[in-house]
DNA sequence: GATGAATGAGAATTCATTCAT
DNA sequence: GATGAATGAATTCTCATTCAT
């Protein structure tokens, strides 16, 4: 009974957080608590049982949202990627992307509540991050002065940045090339794409793939098209054609 | 006569604005509209009066706000350094650092409303920045591919930063670093600023008490008020109702 | 001097008081007082200078349509139809009809307000009716038992009607056989008219007239066209055909 | 449980219909809502619960108003009297004169608001009553050429009738004169009803002082407070000020 | 005497949070 | 433990009326 009971509300909890999950990333901090009370198909009251405030709810919603990214992050750590440093940039762009498809992740990045959000799972993506960053600047891959702390400003930055242009990625590609040792090409506007839920913006291409990595590479509309994600891999490619 | 009591008005609506200006600036659009008539030491109607709704109230503010940064960037392209480029970034890190200061500038920047706020002056500022950015490219301080809509996208992204950072201008620096031709060393100085304005969060209500047990209970703005300290003492209570 | 600023402020009386003619037609006492001082060009004090409250206001505009209808039906006991009974009908209809394109007028009657609204014009126009409502009893035109208060109930039932009835003059005219010593036959809806200003209801066809009087008759569909308003103008116009 | 819960709310519902139900026909549709929640003994927040809008309730108010007298039509056509017709005239009488002490009934009947309010109780009470009127025909009672638009027409109208009159039934015998065969006696009783509900409505204002003379002053509940009993003291005022 | 700016009490509606069932 | 009904402060906007110029 008492077990029973437990799973029960168990499963009531993760319906109302699916609830919240959806709603929230939809529309953001706005939505009325009774919409995402019935989307969960439970009462008001239960999902104040199961989390004392509307922000506690939206704390929870993002904690998950981060641990995710965090697993994402420490999934990258041990590919070998993560040895050249490229891995680190991956990590940025994919949280710079999803936060851009989450209002919820989105705000939690963006705004300055009084108390930071969901600070706990921030840490361990943090510390997953400064990993990643570690390594990139091992690689030298990274400017030397820029610490963590200025990473996870960037990212919040880069949030609010792709929210304004046209072109996905650039702006943050932009930004990644301020802590690179040497520039990449930016990224071009494509075709119009609309995205699930909440945002409008354009987007491009599925971007095209390094030929010897496999890396997507921003495309531009003019000039020779890429081949490589950079002169790392062709390098390496002309080798194996010089061997072949 | 009637210039006498247009100077009037005009004195009103100054007034106006400058409350509203320090108030959005500290709260945002979420301060009251009454709060900002209070402030200002006229009635609620006398700011409908000048303004006909609270989003144009606020969209007044920010014209007024991205007007006077226009005039400064008009102002630096008349210096030496406009030639040099370094007027760009002047412009650039000055621009983000008083959306630092100013929660309206800070959320028009940030926000993606379903209107762009003020876009007039948005568009004045737009151009200024755009030839500041010509003469750097015309300097090579800029790297070639960086277009206006990528600086006004970034500068968005430095104005969240910022407000993430602990040192002032570090993040920007960075980011402008990803512009620049060649690196420069990143300001290391970690002063605390309290930014002007920004009123206190925490609010003191008188606390209610049980009325079962009598304890205080703290109580939230919004929200049926409480009537009990807890579970225990309302079950109490309606056994004695029930009872009764 | 004086003269002039006399003569002008009778003037600027004038203006508001055919603004506010026009206003409280086309929307009712709802019109707000702003609205109706810009459209007479002056300021909202100079309407309070002259009428010392919207009700009051509302009151001079009532009262000087009232005055007019009394002064029409003054004219209306000039006629050769006062002495037939005719002449009270025509002028009930009227003044319904004209109520029916005023909604000033139409309030006037149809609510009923703390006080009443201009009850010197009512009395007046009162008065006007009697007499004609008299003369139509002398004519054993209209049934022995009605008196003047219950025509006024009656019409302002019938501006009520008017509003309610797809065929403008049908409801009136049931009303008026329950005064008549007989029955007249019902008008029909024929077509769609856009009234100006407030209300657009169906309206007929500009209703055939009679041969002898000129007064308006209403036509059914059915049966034989009538060529004459009533018995009267029939006979009279046989005696004519007879002489000639 | 469920239940249980249900029918708390049910009690409470029926308890804010009542309300609405007393306050509208006191005072039609401009009592606030406040008012009305208040008389129920609940939050506004509870009316709203259970009414989307004000218009809303009032809509339900005068849904179930019109569906009892529906029902009373209804029952009359069961009656001996419906074959005489006279049933018809019951009916007609009966409505108008419920009406009369309704203020949110007569407001429906009288007004012509965009939307009709109610229109499936009008169209089930129409339907009853055209029953009515169809018997009354067929016994020969009602003119033939009425139709049951033209009934309801003239209903809308001894509404407002009565409103005016102050005989009771006057003005309705007329009408309904209009529609029979042959005339009856008027009513000719004249008591003075108080309408039920109906509330006082002078306010007392504990009555400002001018700031000069210290005379009281009658203040309206709308517009900007006076502060002087006249221009002659405002002016005293002005001049003390300059002069200070 | 004119002007139109200022006043401020409402009014409708929303929604986070508690509580009765 | 769940439910969803109740609460009521808060907010935006309107407009009749007065007042400073």
């Amino acid at each position: 009974m008492t077990i029973a009971a437990r799973a029960d509300a168990r499963h009531n909890r993760a319906r109302v957080l699916e609830a919240a999950q959806e709603a929230f990333a939809a529309e953001g901090l706005s939505v009325p608590l009774d919409v995402i009370a019935r989307r969960a198909g439970v009462g008001a009251g239960t999902v104040y049982r199961h989390f004392p405030s509307k922000e506690a709810l939206f704390e929870a919603v993002v904690h998950d949202r981060i641990e995710r990214l965090a697993d994402e992050l420490t999934a990258l750590l041990a590919t070998p990627e993560a040895a050249t440093g490229e891995a680190f940039f991956t990590a940025f762009s994919s949280t710079v992307e999803q936060a851009g498809f989450n209002k919820a992740l989105c705000e939690s990045f963006v705004s300055t509540p009084k108390a930071e959000v969901a600070p706990e799972a921030r840490r361990r993506y943090g510390i997953a991050l400064a990993a990643l960053l570690d390594r990139a600047h091992q690689a030298g891959a990274v400017r030397p002065d820029a610490q963590i702390s200025d990473v996870m400003a960037l990212m919040a930055g880069c949030v609010a940045m792709e929210a304004h242009s046209a072109t996905p990625g650039r702006a943050t590609t932009l930004v990644l090339d301020g802590l690179r040792t040497g520039h990449s090409p930016l990224p071009t506007v494509t075709k119009h794409v609309t995205k699930p839920g909440y945002r409008n913006e354009t987007r491009e291409d599925p971007a095209a793939r390094c030929e010897e990595c496999g890396t997507a590479i921003p495309t531009s509309r003019t000039g020779r098209p890429p081949r490589f994600c950079g002169g790392a891999c062709r390098q390496k490619a002309h080798r194996r054609r010089a061997t072949g």
